[in-house]
DNA sequence: CTGAAACATGAATCAACATTCAAGTTCTGA
DNA sequence: TCAGAACTTGAATGTTGATTCATGTTTCAG
Protein backbone atom coordinates (compact mmCIF):
# COMPACT_ATOMS: atom_id res chain seq x y z
CA UNK A 1 0.00 0.00 0.00
CA UNK A 2 2.64 2.55 0.78
CA UNK A 3 5.80 1.58 -1.60
CA UNK A 4 7.85 3.31 1.02
CA UNK A 5 7.43 1.67 4.37
CA UNK A 6 9.38 -1.23 2.66
CA UNK A 7 12.37 -0.63 4.49
CA UNK A 8 11.84 2.85 7.11
CA UNK A 9 15.19 3.59 8.37
CA UNK A 10 14.85 4.35 12.07
CA UNK A 11 17.64 5.45 14.24
CA UNK A 12 19.08 3.26 16.72
CA UNK A 13 21.55 5.91 18.53
CA UNK A 14 21.39 9.12 20.11
CA UNK A 15 23.33 10.55 17.29
CA UNK A 16 21.00 9.14 14.77
CA UNK A 17 17.76 10.82 15.86
CA UNK A 18 19.64 14.36 16.48
CA UNK A 19 21.04 13.48 12.59
CA UNK A 20 17.52 12.60 11.52
CA UNK A 21 15.77 15.62 13.70
CA UNK A 22 18.52 17.91 11.81
CA UNK A 23 17.85 16.91 8.37
CA UNK A 24 13.65 17.12 8.70
CA UNK A 25 14.41 20.83 10.16
CA UNK A 26 17.16 21.70 6.93
CA UNK A 27 14.14 19.92 4.80
CA UNK A 28 11.12 22.67 6.15
CA UNK A 29 13.56 25.09 4.90
CA UNK A 30 14.55 24.27 1.27
CA UNK A 31 11.42 22.93 0.44
CA UNK A 32 9.63 25.77 1.78
CA UNK A 33 12.36 28.39 -0.04
CA UNK A 34 12.65 26.40 -3.26
CA UNK A 35 9.19 24.09 -3.75
CA UNK A 36 9.79 20.59 -3.67
CA UNK A 37 11.32 20.30 -7.72
CA UNK A 38 13.69 22.86 -6.99
CA UNK A 39 14.74 21.72 -3.55
CA UNK A 40 18.28 19.98 -3.40
CA UNK A 41 19.37 17.13 -1.62
CA UNK A 42 21.89 19.01 -1.59
CA UNK A 43 20.65 21.92 -0.17
CA UNK A 44 18.98 19.85 2.52
CA UNK A 45 22.51 18.09 3.84
CA UNK A 46 23.91 21.58 3.35
CA UNK A 47 21.78 23.13 5.69
CA UNK A 48 22.12 20.45 8.14
CA UNK A 49 25.57 20.46 8.09
CA UNK A 50 26.17 16.78 7.05
CA UNK A 51 27.26 14.84 4.07
CA UNK A 52 25.41 14.56 0.67
CA UNK A 53 25.33 10.60 1.47
CA UNK A 54 24.27 10.55 5.21
CA UNK A 55 20.74 11.76 3.94
CA UNK A 56 19.91 8.02 2.54
CA UNK A 57 20.77 6.90 5.80
CA UNK A 58 17.94 8.01 7.18
CA UNK A 59 15.42 8.34 4.04
CA UNK A 60 14.99 6.48 0.93
CA UNK A 61 14.29 9.20 -1.45
CA UNK A 62 13.41 12.99 -1.66
CA UNK A 63 9.83 12.20 -2.20
CA UNK A 64 9.95 10.30 1.39
CA UNK A 65 10.96 13.15 3.48
CA UNK A 66 8.71 15.37 1.49
CA UNK A 67 5.71 12.88 3.08
CA UNK A 68 7.35 12.87 6.70
CA UNK A 69 7.29 16.83 6.82
CA UNK A 70 3.78 16.67 5.68
CA UNK A 71 2.83 14.18 8.10
CA UNK A 72 4.93 16.73 11.21
CA UNK A 73 3.34 19.35 9.72
CA UNK A 74 -0.39 18.02 9.74
CA UNK A 75 0.13 17.58 13.17
CA UNK A 76 1.75 20.72 13.91
CA UNK A 77 -1.73 22.88 12.21
CA UNK A 78 -4.10 20.61 14.16
CA UNK A 79 -2.76 21.08 17.61
CA UNK A 80 -2.00 24.65 17.29
CA UNK A 81 -5.36 25.14 16.26
CA UNK A 82 -7.10 22.77 18.73
CA UNK A 83 -5.36 24.10 21.78
CA UNK A 84 -6.77 27.64 20.83
CA UNK A 85 -10.18 26.41 20.20
CA UNK A 86 -10.56 24.00 23.02
CA UNK A 87 -11.95 25.94 25.18
CA UNK A 88 -14.55 27.98 23.51
CA UNK A 89 -17.77 28.35 24.52
CA UNK A 90 -19.80 27.31 21.73
CA UNK A 91 -19.38 26.41 18.46
CA UNK A 92 -19.43 30.43 16.70
CA UNK A 93 -16.58 31.54 18.96
CA UNK A 94 -14.72 28.21 18.02
CA UNK A 95 -15.13 29.54 14.51
CA UNK A 96 -14.10 32.51 15.07
CA UNK A 97 -11.30 31.19 17.15
CA UNK A 98 -10.23 28.92 14.64
CA UNK A 99 -10.02 31.46 11.92
CA UNK A 100 -7.82 33.60 14.11
CA UNK A 101 -5.27 30.47 15.47
CA UNK A 102 -5.40 29.74 11.79
CA UNK A 103 -4.23 33.03 10.28
CA UNK A 104 -1.86 33.44 13.03
CA UNK A 105 -0.53 29.98 12.60
CA UNK A 106 0.22 30.72 8.80
CA UNK A 107 1.63 34.25 9.75
CA UNK A 108 4.19 31.93 11.53
CA UNK A 109 4.85 29.57 9.33
CA UNK A 110 4.84 30.36 5.75
CA UNK A 111 6.99 27.51 4.66
CA UNK A 112 4.87 25.06 5.93
CA UNK A 113 1.53 26.48 4.87
CA UNK A 114 3.39 26.46 1.36
CA UNK A 115 4.26 23.11 1.45
CA UNK A 116 1.18 21.32 2.68
CA UNK A 117 -0.17 22.75 -0.53
CA UNK A 118 2.84 21.53 -2.81
CA UNK A 119 1.64 17.90 -1.32
CA UNK A 120 -1.51 17.91 -3.51
CA UNK A 121 0.52 17.65 -6.83
CA UNK A 122 3.73 15.48 -5.00
CA UNK A 123 1.98 13.32 -2.45
CA UNK A 124 -1.97 13.31 -3.49
CA UNK A 125 -2.90 10.81 -1.04
CA UNK A 126 -0.83 12.46 2.54
CA UNK A 127 -2.89 15.56 1.15
CA UNK A 128 -6.15 14.05 1.24
CA UNK A 129 -5.67 12.45 4.40
CA UNK A 130 -4.44 15.81 6.01
CA UNK A 131 -8.06 17.31 4.74
CA UNK A 132 -10.20 14.32 5.08
CA UNK A 133 -9.13 14.09 8.74
CA UNK A 134 -9.94 17.71 9.20
CA UNK A 135 -12.54 17.54 7.86
CA UNK A 136 -14.30 14.67 8.98
CA UNK A 137 -13.50 15.92 12.81
CA UNK A 138 -15.01 19.67 11.82
CA UNK A 139 -17.69 17.74 10.90
CA UNK A 140 -18.40 15.36 13.74
CA UNK A 141 -18.13 19.17 16.08
CA UNK A 142 -20.47 20.70 13.75
CA UNK A 143 -23.01 17.37 14.58
CA UNK A 144 -22.25 17.90 18.61
CA UNK A 145 -22.79 21.50 18.08
CA UNK A 146 -25.90 21.31 16.62
CA UNK A 147 -27.44 18.49 19.17
CA UNK A 148 -26.27 20.99 21.43
CA UNK A 149 -29.02 23.55 20.11
CA UNK A 150 -26.05 25.68 19.49
CA UNK A 151 -26.34 25.81 15.92
CA UNK A 152 -29.05 24.79 13.52
CA UNK A 153 -29.17 21.47 11.31
CA UNK A 154 -27.71 21.54 7.64
CA UNK A 155 -25.51 18.98 5.21
CA UNK A 156 -22.27 19.32 7.78
CA UNK A 157 -20.30 17.38 5.38
CA UNK A 158 -20.46 19.87 2.69
CA UNK A 159 -20.56 22.77 5.75
CA UNK A 160 -17.21 21.22 7.08
CA UNK A 161 -15.58 21.72 3.42
CA UNK A 162 -16.56 24.86 3.00
CA UNK A 163 -15.54 26.13 6.03
CA UNK A 164 -11.78 24.59 5.70
CA UNK A 165 -11.96 26.18 1.96
CA UNK A 166 -12.51 29.49 3.58
CA UNK A 167 -10.41 29.09 6.31
CA UNK A 168 -7.67 28.28 3.33
CA UNK A 169 -8.05 31.13 1.01
CA UNK A 170 -8.23 33.59 3.84
CA UNK A 171 -5.37 32.59 5.72
CA UNK A 172 -3.46 32.42 1.38
CA UNK A 173 -4.97 36.25 1.18
CA UNK A 174 -4.59 37.88 4.29
CA UNK A 175 -1.79 36.12 5.91
CA UNK A 176 -0.16 34.51 3.58
CA UNK A 177 0.49 36.81 1.14
CA UNK A 178 -0.03 39.94 3.22
CA UNK A 179 -0.03 40.83 6.78
CA UNK A 180 -1.95 44.11 6.85
CA UNK A 181 -5.16 43.06 8.51
CA UNK A 182 -5.73 42.13 12.25
CA UNK A 183 -6.59 38.44 12.74
CA UNK A 184 -9.29 39.49 14.77
CA UNK A 185 -10.82 41.90 12.28
CA UNK A 186 -10.89 38.90 9.56
CA UNK A 187 -12.03 36.29 12.10
CA UNK A 188 -14.94 38.68 12.87
CA UNK A 189 -16.06 38.86 9.37
CA UNK A 190 -15.96 35.22 8.96
CA UNK A 191 -17.87 34.24 11.98
CA UNK A 192 -20.43 37.56 11.01
CA UNK A 193 -20.79 35.82 7.46
CA UNK A 194 -21.12 32.40 8.67
CA UNK A 195 -23.10 32.79 12.01
CA UNK A 196 -25.86 35.33 10.01
CA UNK A 197 -25.68 34.53 6.34
CA UNK A 198 -25.78 37.44 4.13
CA UNK A 199 -29.60 37.29 4.29
CA UNK A 200 -30.39 37.59 8.21
CA UNK A 201 -29.53 41.07 10.11
CA UNK A 202 -26.66 41.84 11.57
CA UNK A 203 -25.37 39.78 14.95
CA UNK A 204 -23.47 40.64 18.21
CA UNK B 1 8.23 43.61 -15.33
CA UNK B 2 7.56 40.58 -17.29
CA UNK B 3 10.65 38.36 -17.67
CA UNK B 4 9.33 36.55 -20.86
CA UNK B 5 7.71 39.40 -22.84
CA UNK B 6 11.43 40.27 -24.02
CA UNK B 7 10.65 38.17 -27.00
CA UNK B 8 6.94 37.28 -27.38
CA UNK B 9 7.05 35.09 -30.10
CA UNK B 10 4.23 35.25 -32.20
CA UNK B 11 3.29 33.99 -35.54
CA UNK B 12 3.07 35.88 -38.98
CA UNK B 13 1.04 33.28 -41.09
CA UNK B 14 -1.88 31.17 -40.67
CA UNK B 15 0.29 27.87 -40.69
CA UNK B 16 2.27 29.59 -37.82
CA UNK B 17 -1.08 30.37 -35.80
CA UNK B 18 -2.27 26.92 -36.05
CA UNK B 19 0.59 25.14 -34.97
CA UNK B 20 1.38 27.27 -31.88
CA UNK B 21 -2.48 26.66 -31.28
CA UNK B 22 -1.74 22.66 -31.15
CA UNK B 23 1.10 23.01 -28.95
CA UNK B 24 -1.23 25.40 -26.96
CA UNK B 25 -3.90 21.95 -27.17
CA UNK B 26 -0.91 19.51 -26.46
CA UNK B 27 0.48 21.30 -23.27
CA UNK B 28 -3.11 21.45 -21.45
CA UNK B 29 -3.00 17.49 -22.22
CA UNK B 30 0.69 17.16 -21.07
CA UNK B 31 0.58 19.23 -17.98
CA UNK B 32 -2.80 17.97 -16.64
CA UNK B 33 -1.90 14.24 -16.53
CA UNK B 34 1.79 14.67 -15.60
CA UNK B 35 1.82 18.14 -13.51
CA UNK B 36 4.45 20.89 -14.41
CA UNK B 37 7.70 19.14 -13.45
CA UNK B 38 7.17 15.73 -14.89
CA UNK B 39 5.34 16.73 -18.50
CA UNK B 40 8.15 17.01 -20.84
CA UNK B 41 8.62 19.28 -23.96
CA UNK B 42 8.89 15.99 -25.76
CA UNK B 43 5.82 14.68 -24.98
CA UNK B 44 4.32 18.16 -26.00
CA UNK B 45 5.68 17.92 -29.48
CA UNK B 46 4.19 14.54 -29.97
CA UNK B 47 0.92 15.19 -29.15
CA UNK B 48 1.13 18.26 -31.27
CA UNK B 49 2.76 15.92 -34.31
CA UNK B 50 5.75 18.35 -33.99
CA UNK B 51 9.79 18.34 -33.95
CA UNK B 52 10.94 19.22 -30.62
CA UNK B 53 13.02 22.18 -32.11
CA UNK B 54 9.40 23.24 -33.47
CA UNK B 55 8.48 24.14 -29.96
CA UNK B 56 11.05 27.12 -29.13
CA UNK B 57 10.00 28.87 -32.65
CA UNK B 58 7.19 29.39 -30.33
CA UNK B 59 7.86 29.99 -26.92
CA UNK B 60 10.88 30.65 -25.30
CA UNK B 61 11.00 28.01 -22.33
CA UNK B 62 8.55 25.64 -20.84
CA UNK B 63 7.29 28.36 -18.09
CA UNK B 64 6.11 30.19 -20.46
CA UNK B 65 3.64 27.98 -22.71
CA UNK B 66 2.24 27.07 -19.06
CA UNK B 67 1.81 30.74 -18.17
CA UNK B 68 0.20 31.00 -21.45
CA UNK B 69 -2.00 28.20 -20.51
CA UNK B 70 -2.79 29.44 -17.30
CA UNK B 71 -4.38 32.54 -18.83
CA UNK B 72 -6.15 30.93 -21.39
CA UNK B 73 -7.70 28.83 -19.00
CA UNK B 74 -8.50 31.97 -16.46
CA UNK B 75 -10.21 33.27 -18.98
CA UNK B 76 -12.63 29.77 -19.56
CA UNK B 77 -13.17 29.60 -16.12
CA UNK B 78 -14.97 32.97 -15.43
CA UNK B 79 -16.85 33.05 -18.92
CA UNK B 80 -17.68 29.43 -18.05
CA UNK B 81 -19.06 30.96 -14.78
CA UNK B 82 -20.44 34.26 -15.72
CA UNK B 83 -22.64 32.90 -18.45
CA UNK B 84 -24.42 30.84 -15.77
CA UNK B 85 -24.74 33.20 -13.24
CA UNK B 86 -25.70 36.10 -15.41
CA UNK B 87 -29.47 35.75 -15.31
CA UNK B 88 -29.81 35.11 -11.89
CA UNK B 89 -32.83 37.40 -10.26
CA UNK B 90 -31.04 37.90 -6.92
CA UNK B 91 -26.99 37.64 -5.14
CA UNK B 92 -28.46 34.20 -3.05
CA UNK B 93 -29.75 32.64 -6.67
CA UNK B 94 -26.38 34.06 -8.18
CA UNK B 95 -24.40 32.06 -5.35
CA UNK B 96 -26.21 28.69 -5.83
CA UNK B 97 -25.67 29.21 -9.65
CA UNK B 98 -22.17 29.96 -8.94
CA UNK B 99 -21.39 27.12 -7.08
CA UNK B 100 -23.22 24.46 -9.47
CA UNK B 101 -21.58 25.88 -12.40
CA UNK B 102 -18.16 25.91 -10.68
CA UNK B 103 -18.74 22.08 -9.55
CA UNK B 104 -20.12 21.08 -12.99
CA UNK B 105 -17.26 22.90 -14.40
CA UNK B 106 -14.18 21.13 -12.50
CA UNK B 107 -15.59 17.82 -13.23
CA UNK B 108 -15.55 18.76 -17.31
CA UNK B 109 -11.86 19.71 -16.35
CA UNK B 110 -10.13 18.11 -14.12
CA UNK B 111 -7.02 18.84 -15.97
CA UNK B 112 -7.80 22.65 -16.35
CA UNK B 113 -8.48 22.74 -12.48
CA UNK B 114 -5.10 20.88 -11.81
CA UNK B 115 -3.13 23.27 -13.76
CA UNK B 116 -4.44 26.67 -12.00
CA UNK B 117 -3.87 25.22 -8.61
CA UNK B 118 0.02 24.49 -9.62
CA UNK B 119 0.24 27.88 -10.60
CA UNK B 120 0.66 28.61 -7.13
CA UNK B 121 4.16 27.24 -7.24
CA UNK B 122 5.30 27.21 -10.77
CA UNK B 123 4.04 30.68 -11.55
CA UNK B 124 2.47 32.42 -8.30
CA UNK B 125 1.69 35.73 -10.22
CA UNK B 126 -0.20 34.59 -12.35
CA UNK B 127 -2.07 32.27 -9.55
CA UNK B 128 -2.62 35.60 -7.99
CA UNK B 129 -3.58 37.42 -10.96
CA UNK B 130 -5.91 34.90 -11.02
CA UNK B 131 -8.02 34.69 -7.78
CA UNK B 132 -7.61 38.41 -7.42
CA UNK B 133 -9.28 39.55 -10.60
CA UNK B 134 -11.99 36.99 -9.14
CA UNK B 135 -11.96 38.44 -5.69
CA UNK B 136 -12.40 42.05 -7.06
CA UNK B 137 -15.65 41.59 -9.33
CA UNK B 138 -16.91 39.28 -6.82
CA UNK B 139 -16.59 41.92 -4.13
CA UNK B 140 -18.10 44.07 -6.52
CA UNK B 141 -21.19 42.09 -7.21
CA UNK B 142 -21.39 41.58 -3.47
CA UNK B 143 -21.23 45.70 -2.98
CA UNK B 144 -24.14 45.72 -5.66
CA UNK B 145 -26.29 43.40 -4.32
CA UNK B 146 -25.82 45.36 -0.97
CA UNK B 147 -26.83 48.49 -2.05
CA UNK B 148 -29.46 47.13 -4.04
CA UNK B 149 -31.01 45.50 -0.45
CA UNK B 150 -30.55 41.82 -1.95
CA UNK B 151 -27.96 41.76 1.34
CA UNK B 152 -27.06 42.54 4.09
CA UNK B 153 -23.72 44.80 4.64
CA UNK B 154 -20.55 43.50 5.84
CA UNK B 155 -16.57 43.19 5.53
CA UNK B 156 -16.92 42.36 1.62
CA UNK B 157 -13.38 42.50 1.04
CA UNK B 158 -12.80 38.92 3.15
CA UNK B 159 -16.12 37.55 2.51
CA UNK B 160 -15.28 37.48 -1.17
CA UNK B 161 -12.15 35.26 -0.57
CA UNK B 162 -14.25 33.36 1.73
CA UNK B 163 -16.75 32.39 -1.10
CA UNK B 164 -14.11 31.22 -3.14
CA UNK B 165 -12.64 29.02 -0.82
CA UNK B 166 -15.42 27.91 -0.31
CA UNK B 167 -16.06 27.10 -3.87
CA UNK B 168 -12.45 25.70 -4.78
CA UNK B 169 -12.49 23.60 -1.74
CA UNK B 170 -15.98 22.47 -2.38
CA UNK B 171 -15.35 22.15 -6.18
CA UNK B 172 -12.33 19.93 -5.14
CA UNK B 173 -14.04 17.58 -2.28
CA UNK B 174 -16.85 16.63 -4.91
CA UNK B 175 -16.21 17.37 -8.37
CA UNK B 176 -12.02 16.61 -8.73
CA UNK B 177 -11.93 13.57 -5.94
CA UNK B 178 -15.27 12.45 -6.26
CA UNK B 179 -18.50 12.67 -8.75
CA UNK B 180 -21.23 11.03 -6.21
CA UNK B 181 -23.16 13.67 -5.26
CA UNK B 182 -25.41 15.74 -7.29
CA UNK B 183 -24.49 19.42 -8.13
CA UNK B 184 -27.50 20.67 -6.81
CA UNK B 185 -27.27 19.27 -3.53
CA UNK B 186 -24.41 20.30 -3.35
CA UNK B 187 -25.10 24.68 -4.27
CA UNK B 188 -28.49 23.86 -2.07
CA UNK B 189 -26.46 22.97 1.06
CA UNK B 190 -23.76 26.18 0.50
CA UNK B 191 -26.58 28.34 -0.52
CA UNK B 192 -28.36 27.22 2.64
CA UNK B 193 -25.06 27.89 5.33
CA UNK B 194 -23.93 31.49 3.22
CA UNK B 195 -27.88 32.40 3.17
CA UNK B 196 -28.62 31.66 6.23
CA UNK B 197 -26.12 31.56 8.68
CA UNK B 198 -25.49 28.23 11.21
CA UNK B 199 -27.72 30.63 14.02
CA UNK B 200 -30.36 31.78 11.86
CA UNK B 201 -33.39 29.27 11.77
CA UNK B 202 -33.92 27.31 8.06
CA UNK B 203 -34.87 29.11 5.20
CA UNK B 204 -36.57 28.55 2.13
C1' DC C 1 9.23 33.88 -60.55
C1' DT C 2 12.36 34.84 -56.86
C1' DG C 3 14.67 35.89 -52.70
C1' DA C 4 13.98 36.74 -48.03
C1' DA C 5 11.36 35.77 -44.07
C1' DA C 6 8.96 32.34 -41.65
C1' DC C 7 8.70 27.92 -40.25
C1' DA C 8 10.23 22.91 -39.33
C1' DT C 9 13.51 19.47 -38.02
C1' DG C 10 15.92 16.36 -34.62
C1' DA C 11 20.60 15.29 -33.34
C1' DA C 12 23.82 17.23 -30.17
C1' DT C 13 24.87 19.92 -26.09
C1' DC C 14 24.90 20.80 -21.32
C1' DA C 15 23.78 21.20 -16.66
C1' DA C 16 21.48 19.61 -12.82
C1' DC C 17 20.74 16.53 -9.46
C1' DA C 18 19.13 11.90 -7.34
C1' DT C 19 21.10 7.93 -5.95
C1' DT C 20 24.94 4.53 -5.09
C1' DC C 21 29.01 2.86 -3.06
C1' DA C 22 33.40 1.72 -1.11
C1' DA C 23 36.02 3.31 2.46
C1' DG C 24 36.51 5.37 6.95
C1' DT C 25 34.98 6.83 11.92
C1' DT C 26 32.35 6.60 16.21
C1' DC C 27 29.54 4.39 19.41
C1' DT C 28 27.87 0.65 22.54
C1' DG C 29 27.22 -3.55 25.01
C1' DA C 30 29.50 -7.19 27.13
C1' DT D 1 39.02 -3.31 25.89
C1' DC D 2 37.16 -4.88 21.66
C1' DA D 3 34.15 -6.48 17.90
C1' DG D 4 30.62 -5.35 15.39
C1' DA D 5 26.87 -2.30 14.64
C1' DA D 6 25.70 2.28 13.65
C1' DC D 7 26.89 6.10 11.51
C1' DT D 8 29.50 9.38 8.19
C1' DT D 9 31.71 10.70 4.10
C1' DG D 10 31.98 12.73 -0.73
C1' DA D 11 33.49 11.27 -5.20
C1' DA D 12 31.49 8.74 -9.01
C1' DT D 13 27.60 7.14 -11.69
C1' DG D 14 23.70 7.58 -14.49
C1' DT D 15 19.62 9.56 -16.07
C1' DT D 16 16.74 12.93 -17.52
C1' DG D 17 15.24 16.54 -20.19
C1' DA D 18 15.50 21.62 -21.31
C1' DT D 19 17.55 24.29 -24.69
C1' DT D 20 20.52 25.21 -28.85
C1' DC D 21 21.80 25.05 -33.54
C1' DA D 22 22.94 24.12 -38.24
C1' DT D 23 20.44 22.62 -41.89
C1' DG D 24 16.38 22.09 -44.74
C1' DT D 25 11.56 23.37 -46.41
C1' DT D 26 7.56 26.35 -47.11
C1' DT D 27 5.33 30.68 -47.67
C1' DC D 28 4.49 35.04 -49.75
C1' DA D 29 5.21 39.95 -51.10
C1' DG D 30 6.67 42.38 -54.98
Amino acid sequence: MNQHSSSEKIPKTRRGRETREKLLQAAEIEFGERGFHEAAISGITQRAGVALGTFYVYFNSKEEIFRALVTYMSHLTRTWIYERVAESPDRLAAEREGVKAFVEFVRQHKNLYRIVSEAQFVAEDAYRDYYTTFANSYRENLQLAADNSEIRGGDFDVWAWALIGMNVFVGMRFAAWEDAQSADDIAESITDLIGNGMLGSKGS
